[in-house]
DNA sequence: ATTAAATTTTAAGGAAATTTTAAGCTGATT
DNA sequence: AATCAGCTTAAAATTTCCTTAAAATTTAAT
C-alpha cells in the first residue's frame, strides 16, 4: 500500500514516513502543495495524508483538483487547529477523514486501516509451503503450530519469502535484513540460514530453503 | 435507543423513521423547531437529528436551547445547503456532526452510530484466563478476589488484553498507553510490566504476559 | 501552604537471550 | 588431492530485559 504524505515540517513528515513503513507501508513526502499534486495524480498511492496548511497549494485545493481525476482514492487530513471551519471545508472538498494534530500515532494507523479497509481487506500474510507468516504480528506457524522466531530470523524468514522463488544474493541479504551496505565478510547469514532451517524442521537437502552455491539463498515452494 | 427527528419534510422524515426504525431505534418525529425542543427537553432521547431550516425555532437556535440543560446528548444535523457557513454555525452551536442533502441512508446510519458508541457504553469487560478487567469502574479481578492497580498499570493491562495474542510492540505501547509520540529510551515499560506481574502474581515464564524479545509483550490466553 | 503519601520515572547492576565472530568440518568442484 | 563455499558448533560480544532502589512528580491530607 502505497501513501502519500503531504507535509511542509519535516519532523512530522519523517516521524510518520518512519511510522508506517514500520506497518509496512511504502511512503513518499512532499513539502509543498504543488508537487504533492503532481505526484498524487500519477495514480500511484492508494491513499493521502495531507497536511492542511502547505506552502505552494492549500491541502484543501490540491484535494478538490485530484478529486477531480481520482474520486475514490482516501484522504485524510491533518489539522493544527482545533477550530471546526477547515475541517468543515475539507470534508466538503473530497477529504474522507481528518485528525487533529497533536494525535496519537496509532489512531491515525487505524483511521488509515479503516479507509483503506475498503480498498484492501485483512491484514498480511505471507505463505511458504507449510508456513505461514504474519508481519504485522509477529508470528510464524507450520501448519496452526506456532514456531518463536527471534528478530533476525524472523526479518531472514520474511525476506526470503517475499522475494520466494528468486535467488536472493548474499549481499541483497546483508543489505535489506541486516543493514550493511559495504564489504560483508562474515558468516552470519549461513548461521541464521541454518538456525532456521532448525526451527522450521527442514533439512538442506529440502526444499523451503535452498542454498545457491556461490550466490545465496532461495525460498521455494 | 431514542432518537428524536426535526424535520419539517414530511418525504424525508419518514424515510428516515422507516429506516431507522428497521434498524431498531425507537424515532419520534417533529415538523417544527418550537415543538422539537420541548419534546427534546424531556430528556428522553438518545440522539436528536436536526434539519438546519425547520420553522419555529431554526435547528441552531434550538441546539442552543438544548444544550443548555443536557451537554452530552448527541446532535447530528440535516443541511440542506452545501455552503459551509451554516454547518459551522452549527457545529460551534454545539451540533456533533452534520451531514448534506440528499445523503446516504447508509452513512447517516453510522454517523449515529459513531455518535451513540461515544455516550452509550456497555459496561465492558475484558478477560484474559482467569482476570477479568472493567474498564469503565476501574476494577480487575482474579476469580472474584479484586486487585487494586494505579492508573498506568491498569491503562497498560488494559491496551495488552485488548491487543490479546498479538505481539505489542514497545513503541506502540509507549505511543498508545503513555501518549509519546518520539523516541523513547527509558525502560518505563519494563517497569510497569515487572509491577503487573508482581501484582497478578504470575512469573515472567508463564503465560498471560510474555515477553517478545526485541519487539515487545503480548497478553496470552 | 506544607506535609505526607502514593505514583511514576529514572537509573544502574546483573541476568539472560540474541547476535556475531571464529574455527574446524563437510562435501562439492576442479 | 586441493580448494572453496557453505555447514555446524561453541564461545565471545552485544543487546535487551529484569529487578531494585532512589529521585521526581503528582495527589491527597492536614
Amino acid at each position: 500500500m502505497r501513501i502519500l504524505i503531504v507535509e511542509d515540517e519535516p519532523g512530522i513528515s519523517n516521524f510518520l514516513k518512519q511510522g508506517l513503513e514500520e506497518e509496512n507501508f511504502a511512503v513518499d513526502i512532499s513539502d509543498n502543495g504543488r508537487d504533492g499534486l503532481n505526484l498524487a495524480l500519477t495514480g500511484e498511492y492508494d491513499l493521502l495524508l495531507l497536511d492542511w496548511m502547505v506552502p505552494g497549494i492549500s491541502g484543501i485545493e490540491l484535494t478538490r483538483q485530484f478529486r477531480k481525476e481520482f474520486s475514490s482514492t482516501p484522504i485524510i487530513f491533518l489539522t493544527a487547529k482545533d477550530t471546526v471551519d477547515e475541517t468543515v471545508f475539507g470534508l466538503q472538498a473530497g477529504a474522507n477523514d481528518y485528525i487533529k494534530k497533536p494525535f496519537h500515532f496509532q489512531e491515525l494507523l487505524e483511521r488509515i486501516r479503516v479507509q483503506l479497509r475498503k480498498v484492501n481487506q485483512e491484514p498480511e500474510v505471507l505463505t511458504l509451503g507449510p508456513f505461514r507468516l504474519e508481519p504485522l504480528s509477529f508470528k510464524l506457524f507450520k501448519e496452526e503450530k506456532e514456531i518463536a522466531l527471534t528478530q533476525k530470523e524472523f526479518a531472514l524468514l520474511e525476506f526470503l519469502i517475499r522475494n520466494k522463488n528468486t535467488v536472493c544474493r548474499r549481499t541483497r541479504i546483508i543489505e535489506s535484513v541486516w543493514d550493511i551496505h559495504f564489504e560483508y565478510n562474515t558468516g552470519v547469514i549461513d548461521v541464521f540460514i541454518n538456525s532456521l532451517r532448525k526451527k522450521l524442521g527442514i533439512t538442506k537437502d529440502q526444499d523451503y530453503i535452498q542454498t545457491i552455491r556461490g550466490v545465496g539463498y532461495m525460498a521455494k515452494e
